[in-house]
DNA sequence: CGAAAATCCGATTGATTTAGTCGGGATTAA
DNA sequence: TTAATCCCGACTAAATCAATCGGATTTTCG
């Protein structure tokens, strides 16, 4: 079980974001520390934008910025809106029929049970923990 | 974040041995009521025997059986027998060299935490409570 | 106004991984 | 000896990933 670099590259993304606020927008050329190609990082701040975790002034001098404070941005906010939400098997989220014995599937109550407590997991750690290493 | 067909797959023939211990060994074709390709399950099976989480009798009347009681198998032995081990960022596993600034780089604590309790959650679940749904 | 600095966006592409399939070989019970 | 059964490596079509590219749009600055 991996996370694509979607995933890893956002969250570089998000904590450099927070390290820097206050300074102003950040351009997609500040990131280049982050050594990820330019091009590729400016498609997965769009994704980030999209999930309205980061704002965008256009224009000469512009660049991103947190859409809100770094505590109320969790590593579940960031992880799902660049790969999408936890799906360890498609009989708990979605569609459903999936399977067809899903009444008396054992696997489907591990699924649920697991996918609740990664969730919480996730939910828990905030943007603001992660800059301040406050993990625990 | 997903979890590929083999970490399913493979939970799915894992809880039903253990719903059919005691019962000799488990033929590919009794396997076929879990909807799976026999085929592709086979090769399923290969990866958790080489796991030394079940084991073979060959020939005519043989099949899987679990080489352990289901108290001491872990969701965390099997889906890292399916998928290999949980890796959310090379950059905590493995060869380390895939980024030269690890020392003072915050998302590395955050991978390693997020990894030790994830790894932690799949330990704490063992395949007797998957069948029982014995779930908390 | 015009140029430069930036983000925005859809299309494309090469590499890798996934989800199987296939064909034959080895082992063992009856 | 035959049928049942697992073992194994090679193969393949489809999907996903990790970018790249070209151009459009927005805004600041001189």
């Amino acid at each position: 079980m991996k996370l694509s670099t979607r995933g890893k590259y956002g969250l570089y993304a998000m904590i450099y974001l927070a390290q820097h606020e206050g300074e102003g927008p950040q351009s997609l050329k500040a990131f280049a520390a982050l050594g990820t190609p330019e091009a590729y990082l400016e498609q997965l701040l769009g994704s980030l934008r999209r999930a309205q975790l980061v704002k965008t002034v256009r224009g000469a001098q512009g660049g991103y910025e947190l859409s809100r404070e770094p505590e109320n941005i969790t590593a579940r906010d960031i992880i799902e809106a660049m790969e999408g939400p936890l799906n360890f098997s498609d009989c708990v989220s979605g569609t459903d029929h999936a399977c067809d014995r899903s009444a008396h599937c054992p696997a489907k109550g591990v699924w649920e049970y697991l996918t609740g407590q990664v969730n919480g997991l996730f939910d828990s750690i905030t943007l603001a923990d992660m800059v301040k290493q406050n993990l625990s």
